[in-house]
DNA sequence: CTGAAAGCGCTTACAG
DNA sequence: CTGAAAGCGCTTACAG
């Protein structure tokens, strides 16, 4: 006759494995806390008596004595952009191995963090990771206050502080600037994204250098903000003028891929021989088609293993905060743009071009 | 002269903030849970002392207590497919009014939940959501004996007592073979995707069943595995049998895209003319070229709605467990498969099909 | 309406 | 190595 067992839906707790093993509850807390000194009887009867009972410990309760609940709160908005979706899965399973995870929340605006990160902020998350989203200064100081490292992905800062991992977008735009130069191109034109992310300025300002360096101006611009629709709008912009670009650099995969499909379809345009088109990001899709993107790249890995590392000495307290780490890039030559008569090399089965 | 604050990144405490409002830290507590006994003033006094201080409740110190952590755990192993992607930020988006947020684990196959699910247990979510991943047994009884909800999205399951939310795998696979054979073809073939999963056994279903009613048997099958390398492997495999299909129903819209370029570039075929396909799910991107992708929907919208909702019942207790509900779809008509002549109608700017 | 007290399920000094 | 006890920051009966 077994006693009526606890009312459904209730977990066992360490106190009954106690009771069952025959030790106390702090027995059962050290048979599962790893470096514990704990007598290897003892924790055999713990853990053979969890598993009768079915005995996992409860990591809120633990996380409210120990203050470190394992979970990473991440923002990211643009999920439909497959870089960040990338990211996201990535930074999921890099994390494994540390036993975190990731609590999602949405923001509304690649713009302003809104007030919902406040929410996630009480569930005293050992970190906060903002991809292609803007720190306000509030949060930022809130979060210090708090003790929580704040880690920024594809977005500078000019918060002090704040962690930053960065792709080379000036020196993306500079080696795309050259790249079209030294394929020919005079009328160079950008699609920006969102005007005031750092990705978008950084990236037209290594352009606009580039150029320079080779006597020309920037043909055009036009505005995609980081949309699908927007992008389309902006590239029919520039193609509807009087005079076109022979050269189009988006700035991003994700627009430049609809781009590329508007211009081939609607606009009965050859890419890249009556327009060239280079995008950045570096996504699957971009290489997917016969005739692919020609592209720089912003190797998903090497952010996440960045922000692995960055996240572990935020965390750990070692290290500085406010340190920024660069993810190196280079220009995937495929077949959207004119080719150079020189530079092109071929490695690991990508082809690059070393201007 | 102040006392020497908290050690810095402590956060600030109920107790605290009672000390300085000159009320109890139950009072703070209550002033915190709507809905409590508390007089306004004294709500009042609580709520100006914590803002002083910065004081937000520690949710997890309240989940240990209400049993309610307000997190839903998220298992989604395909992120790169953006159906999933959108899935994944509508749901987080669509929590938000609940208070309720995302923690994210990454399946590491769409075959089994591994044991990383377990860890996420231990955190006492609220429910759990299974996105294109399968439930083993064992799984599905230590989420019962724990007493957490489980909701498969995109997958059916044999199990009692766990909640699914379908689109019309069956009947729109039916809906592509009528269409295809309308249209005049006669060797169609199917690329499926993973094997084992009820979605892609389902749509194959459908297929087979509406081409036996025209009087047609599948002319071929390959094998994508929801993955963009297989499924252009086993489109090669099909176009270079020694008699090709003259269309191809590929199991979604993320093996579909690839393939319809392969095919177009690579063999050089005209796309409907030489062959067709169809996809399934309707992401955005199915309808971004010109050009774009005829395929059966299964609108995100309509599938978070359905969680939401399914979410809440099972969360509060209200509805029974194991409900299946199924998101309605349609065919999109675009130019990737020849039209039949008639039954076509144009509807909120999309073209479908009447049969 | 309000406060003192118990308790959620753990971890962690503190003695033995 | 081990157990009794205190405490993490809350919520919630229980008296007033």
């Amino acid at each position: 006759m077994k006693k009526p067992p606890r009312p459904p839906g209730a977990a066992v707790t360490a106190a009954e494995v106690g009771r069952r093993a025959g030790v106390s509850q702090s027995a059962v807390s050290r048979a599962f806390s790893p470096g514990k000194s704990i007598s290897s009887k003892t924790r055999q009867k713990v853990l053979a008596a969890a598993d009768e009972l079915g005995y996992r410990p409860n990591l809120i309760a633990r996380s409210l004595m120990t203050r470190r609940s394992n979970i990473v709160g991440l923002a990211v908005a643009p999920l439909e952009n497959p870089f960040y979706a990338a990211l996201v899965k990535e930074l999921a399973q890099g994390l494994r191995p540390s036993g975190r995870h990731l609590l999602l929340f949405p923001a509304a605006s690649q713009t302003e963090p809104d007030p919902q990160i406040e929410e996630v902020l009480s569930y005293h998350v050992d970190a906060l990771i903002l991809a292609s989203t803007t720190l306000s200064s509030t949060l930022a100081n809130r979060c210090r206050s708090l003790g929580v490292p704040v880690l920024l992905i594809n977005r500078a800062s000019p918060l002090e502080g704040v962690s930053t991992i960065t792709g080379e977008n000036h020196r993306g735009g500079e080696t795309i600037a050259r790249f079209l130069l030294a394929g020919g191109h005079r009328r160079i034109a950008y699609i920006a994204g969102l005007e005031h992310t750092s990705t978008s300025r950084d990236r037209e300002a290594g352009l606009v250098e580039g150029l320079r360096q080779g006597g020309v101006e920037l043909f055009a611009r036009a505005v995609g903000d980081y949309s699908v629709e927007r992008a389309v709008a902006a590239a029919r912009a520039l193609l509807d003028a009087p005079e076109r670009p022979d050269a189009i650099f988006v700035a991003n995969d994700y627009m430049a891929l609809p781009v590329i499909q508007l211009i081939r379809g609607e606009y009965g345009l050859r890419v890249p021989e009556d327009i060239s088109l280079v995008g950045f990001d570096g996504i699957p899709e971009a290489g997917y088609s016969g005739s692919g993107l020609t592209t720089y790249s912003q190797p998903v890995a090497g952010f996440v293993a960045g922000a692995l590392s960055v996240l572990d000495s935020l965390i750990e307290n070692t290290g500085a905060l406010g340190s920024g780490v660069q993810v190196e890039g280079q220009l995937i030559v495929r077949s959207s743009a004119r080719l150079p008569q020189t530079g092109l090399i071929e490695c690991d089965g990508t082809q690059t071009w070393i201007g």
